[in-house]
DNA sequence: ACGAGCGCCTGTCGGC
DNA sequence: TGCCGACAGGCGCTCG
């Protein structure tokens, strides 16, 4: 489900608190649940419910497509997957049948990971980096820069919408901003990364940050039957539009599957490649 | 180094 | 109505 800007929705949102749910700073974990066993990546569930317990979270981060709880000796990592959300919940009500793991917190409320699809997974760790230390820069920060980005672009000789879905280049891209960022900057998403000019680099670099923030601004997206409050949905300019008019020029937007994904594009204004 | 195929899971939707 | 395939916001693995 979630790409950066729907992490960084649930993150302010649980650091700041909004809507009907408070902030989550300094509240304590007084019990927990793992209702799916494999959720868990480690340590075991049952190690994870000794060691969470009693822990006081301490900030809400975000690296990449990972929420971080910092708790005070340990961080929570949290990855939702495609199909994962983060609910906060009154304790009396009861347990849907996709929770699967639920933390009991002072001040009578409860943090649930509902995940339908079973592919989120969560960890509890002192040290960090060997889950998210390989990770690329984050998009919205001053190491992104338009110098280093088409530089890194030129080392690989790679489709540009699999390489910006590597998360190992550069966090936090997921299908739905692919493909948006993508249209902006008017780039096939086949076009080998270091086929791509510097003007068009720094193009794709504008648009990719400023794709982001929209989506940001608008809370993120909430499609399929999952709704969350976002509505950059509604923005879409080819995600999920297939043949329906580009907003731009008029040509029906087309969708091809790129790297095993669904891959939306107008062929008028993103041309292909030249063989 | 790169890309395709597959596994992990449950749910929705459209076509027949 | 039921069945069946396509598809879904992700990622790790193996294999050429």
């Amino acid at each position: 489900m979630p790409e950066l800007p729907e992490v960084e929705t649930i993150r302010r949102l649980l650091r700041n608190g909004g809507l009907n749910s408070p902030s989550l700073i300094n509240m304590k974990i007084i019990g927990a649940e793992v209702l799916w066993d494999r959720t868990v990546v480690e340590p075991a569930a049952s190690i994870f419910i000794d060691k969470v317990i009693n822990q006081t979270i301490k900030d809400v981060d975000r690296r990449g497509k990972f929420l971080i709880l910092v708790l005070a000796d340990y961080n929570l990592l949290i990855h939702l997957r495609m199909s994962g959300d983060i609910l906060i919940e009154s304790l009396d009500e009861p347990l849907g049948k996709h929770h699967r793991v639920v933390l009991i917190l002072d001040e009578g409320i409860k943090l649930a990971f509902v995940d339908p699809r079973k592919f989120g997974r969560v960890w509890l760790l002192t040290e960090t980096s060997r889950v998210i230390g390989a990770l690329g820069p984050e998009p919205l920060s001053d190491e992104f820069t338009r110098g280093s980005f088409f530089q890194r672009l030129n080392n690989h000789h790679r489709q540009i919408k699999p390489l910006l879905l590597d998360q190992n280049f550069l966090a936090g891209m997921g299908n739905i901003y692919t493909d948006e960022a993508l249209h902006c900057a008017k780039i096939h998403p086949l076009l080998k990364s270091d086929q791509i000019t510097r003007k068009q680099s720094d193009r794709l670099w504008e648009c990719i940050r400023s794709i982001l923030l929209e989506g940001i601004k608008n809370n993120g997206a909430s499609i399929d039957w999952v709704y969350r409050g976002g509505d950059y949905q509604n923005y879409f300019r080819v995600y999920q539009r297939r043949g329906e008019p580009c907003q731009v020029c008029g040509v029906d937007i087309e969708r091809i599957v790129v790297g095993q994904r669904g891959t939306h594009f107008c062929p008028e204004c993103q041309p292909l490649p030249s063989k």
